[in-house]
DNA sequence: CACGTTCTGATGCACTTGCATCGTATCCGG
DNA sequence: CCGGATACGATGCAAGTGCATCAGAACGTG
């Protein structure tokens, strides 16, 4: 048997090198010697660990597709000491909206994803997944709510989560932009979330 | 004088080339020579009429920010038969989203440029002035409803203004991603006004 | 009608791109 | 300790890039 090498976490570096390069400079500007020298590995391993650059690109994509997902799962499975479940909304929404300093390059590739989908449904399918995924999780968090009585029953989980998940993404880009500071528009989204929460109590 | 030339009119037709290109393939992937050839001039003409590819680039951003504020005005402006304020309010949204099939490439590119701007400087000064513009032109229609007694008296029209455009940015994206189709972005976007609206009528 | 000015589009050039190739270094089972 | 399979990285290559250049066409004016 040859030299042995991990390949998985060789495509994981790879993948990092690829998104910092997107976001410096574009998803159509990354090339594979950049790719290579940013990983700090050669050119033909990049070649070796993917036949092609769209392939290179699609599991950057699925790569940090994950990592959003799991930080979001994380954030509500590992939550040691129960917390209410509308602080458990605010904060899984302000970090899937990305709004943190360390974050603004996976908003950045994120960003470059989506504007690229209609191009390629590879891409696309991704993209799906992901958002129907992120969109669950957000539904069940509402619907864990109205269970604890913080939100309130005659609310539509399904078309609530819709609206928020939108209004995070929207925010993200607006502070990738420039439009916004991070901590306005996390601001603008807690603001959002406390309107759900405390309205119609008359309703109730 | 030599040969009389509409540059304006060339640097429009060149603009709306470049937008073309960049829905189909990205911003960086745009060369001269497809611009040239998608706009049926020859690549001489585009170099003369922008120095670089940057300053090309930076005016089809232009050109389209223009296009798309415009639209906007225009629909408040020129409505001839007085509307209801809350019509108005969704109407332009609703045009701001960019959700109709025919918009779609100006959202692309849109986007594009979003993506971009923390990579140029340029870039983002442009959003960020028409990102500016419309926040104010949305904040003014909700004051005209409030003056009207059609939104709630209690609401503050610039922060309500900047959850409505992120909304309208976040299905924007969503439905370029292909998670939400035109008419049920639009549905969302019309739920969320209507929730505004009808709102705390035990408040006012 | 010719002049001179402006504009044009083809071509050149240096460079980068993605991908293929290939000799060599590296490892493991025997 | 060695045979052979495997991964490596340098190099080659055709295609495409942005930009500069330039001979000539196209025009308004004298």
């Amino acid at each position: 048997m040859p030299r042995q090498v991990d390949y998985e976490d060789r495509r994981r570096r790879i993948a990092e090198a690829v998104c910092t390069l997107i976001a410096r400079s574009g998803m159509e500007a990354v090339s594979l010697r950049d790719v290579a020298a940013q990983a700090g590995v050669s050119m033909g391993a990049v070649q070796r660990c993917f036949r092609t650059k769209q392939d290179m690109l699609l599991f950057a994509l699925e790569h940090i597709s994950q990592h959003v997902s799991e930080r979001a799962e994380q954030r509500i499975a590992a939550t040691s000491t129960p917390q209410a479940a509308s602080t458990l909304l605010s904060h899984t929404l302000a970090e899937l909206a990305l709004l943190d300093e360390e974050s603004k390059t996976q908003a950045q590739v994120w960003l470059a994803f989506v504007t690229h989908a209609p191009a390629s449904e590879k891409l696309a399918a991704v993209l799906r997944d992901t958002y129907a995924k992120l969109h669950g999780l957000i539904a069940w968090l509402i619907r864990y709510g109205q269970d604890t009585r913080e939100v309130p029953q005659h609310l539509d989980p399904d078309r609530e989560a819709h609206t928020l998940l939108a209004l995070a993404d929207g925010l993200t880009a607006h502070v990738l932009a420039g439009h916004h500071a991070p901590a306005t528009a996390l601001a603008i989204l807690q603001r959002h979330i406390d309107h759900l929460l405390e309205e119609a109590s008359d309703r109730d």
